[in-house]
DNA sequence: GCGTTCGCTTGATCCATGTCAACCATAAAT
DNA sequence: ATTTATGGTTGACATGGATCAAGCGAACGC
């Protein structure tokens, strides 16, 4: 029993306009390997597409969790505060990546997903994406192997963090910025930034001053050119023995 | 049809002996929450249950990816090896945890697990869990709260490491320790130590020498008792308010 | 167009932790 | 019992990044 609007010819433009089957970013999203059919169903399953301005928040931690999100479009944040204020950046998520994977282990949100841009989000609910996953082994799989990924990504970012210098961080996580955008379609070379000098410390564990001075020195040396919040990035392979050659 | 071994009563005996079932790890494994016919279908999934001996890997980065294990007794290590040599260790793990889910994403393991004092574990062929969990609603739901608490987890280590100093991070740590050992059972103020200095500085992105010192300071203030690797906790609160109180 | 604000850059100084080195404790090997 | 190896402790010193402080540039409101 398909829904119809007949009454309302703008919402079934609007939602045939935002369905998975016609989204670009299906090979990046959760449907990834469906058939049209599955598609289909994971569509009608998606409850809501809703628009998230710039600086507002997507959920909040504490909040119960029902459902993970789909970035349609735009950029978000998602941070941790500690009781004594001290607050960390846990990670930058792009179109086609998922917010809210954290929730599921308590039902409650444990960070808060903030947009750094005005952007577009899929809500799925969870409880039905359990359902259908129950019957689309694809989805099962593919679900699994999102969460892993997650898990393997903030491995990544933990050696990151315990075992890098400034300089070695800011350029694991250009080099890791320019890929996800290449995977986008986008320039690998030139990109602007979504977040601030202070928002990229906080992630890499570093004082804003540290990323600046990091910035400028690449430039210095020529792997990259900074304006701002706009980057071009001159040497990739600059960049990636900055990573790995150091003395240990 | 159930799976017996008439000719042989040993085997059925150490079956029967290691089944989920008789575990009195169950409600902190996989089995939370399992009816006892589920708990038998759990049961026969389980392919083998495996001794590890102190020093021995149960898998190695690189590695085909298969099942997951749980740890019936014992403790691990994972570690993460970069190119250049450098590592981390990305975690401990004890009795009733969940090794591998890293594995998942990419169908390798990308981490190194490595037996910390002679274990035993039970291996779960992955394939056949996404089956069973397609079965029992509360299967698949508890393994999805157990990759998402891991993601939590994790984001709580790189808080650690993005904005704690040394002696919050240590003193998180053994109270991270004390927590999970009750949980098992154990004493909360008094445990041994599985890793050496080296490997707990490595988790918390500190040199040995740093963690050594920060033992020591502990215990010239009373907080704790420690003699190598025997740890006696004298004040929880201490250790609580030195995670928390500092001036920012 | 002009001030105000916010984010960024740069310099000077300080300090927590790393580094290097010596020594000690425990357990295993002979 | 003695040697050897491994892990742990402690001290002296070096340093990377934090902190403090000043100034600059771009964006925005009026």
């Amino acid at each position: 029993m398909p829904q119809t609007h007949p009454l309302n010819q703008e919402v079934t433009l609007s939602v045939i306009k935002t369905a998975c089957s016609n989204c670009n970013l299906r090979e990046l999203c959760l449907p990834l390997g469906l058939t049209l059919e599955e598609l289909e169903q994971l569509d009608n399953m998606v409850s809501t597409r809703r628009r998230i301005k710039r600086g507002d928040h997507l959920y909040r931690a504490g909040e119960a969790f029902d459902a993970i999100y789909a970035i349609r479009s735009g950029f978000f944040k998602t941070d941790v505060l500690l009781e004594d204020g001290r607050d960390q950046v846990t990670g930058f998520q792009m179109a086609g990546e998922l917010l809210g994977l954290d929730g599921i282990s308590t039902e409650h949100h444990t960070c808060n997903a903030i947009a750094l841009e005005d952007s577009e989000i899929c809500a799925i609910p969870f409880s039905r994406l359990e359902v259908l996953s129950r019957e689309i082994h694809t989805l099962q799989h593919h679900f699994h192997k999102v969460m892993s990924r997650e898990i393997v990504r903030d491995h990544g970012v933990m050696m990151l963090l315990g075992t890098m210098r400034a300089e070695e961080r800011l350029a694991a996580f250009l080099l890791n910025l320019s890929q996800r955008f290449t995977a986008r379609g986008f320039s690998h070379a030139e990109f602007y930034l979504r977040m601030t000098r202070e928002e990229i410390g906080s992630y890499l564990g570093l004082k804003l001053e540290t990323v600046s001075r990091a910035f400028s020195r690449f430039q210095e040396e020529g792997h990259i050119a900074v304006q701002q919040k706009h980057i071009r990035i001159l040497n990739v392979n600059g960049l990636k023995a900055l990573m790995h050659h150091r003395a240990v």
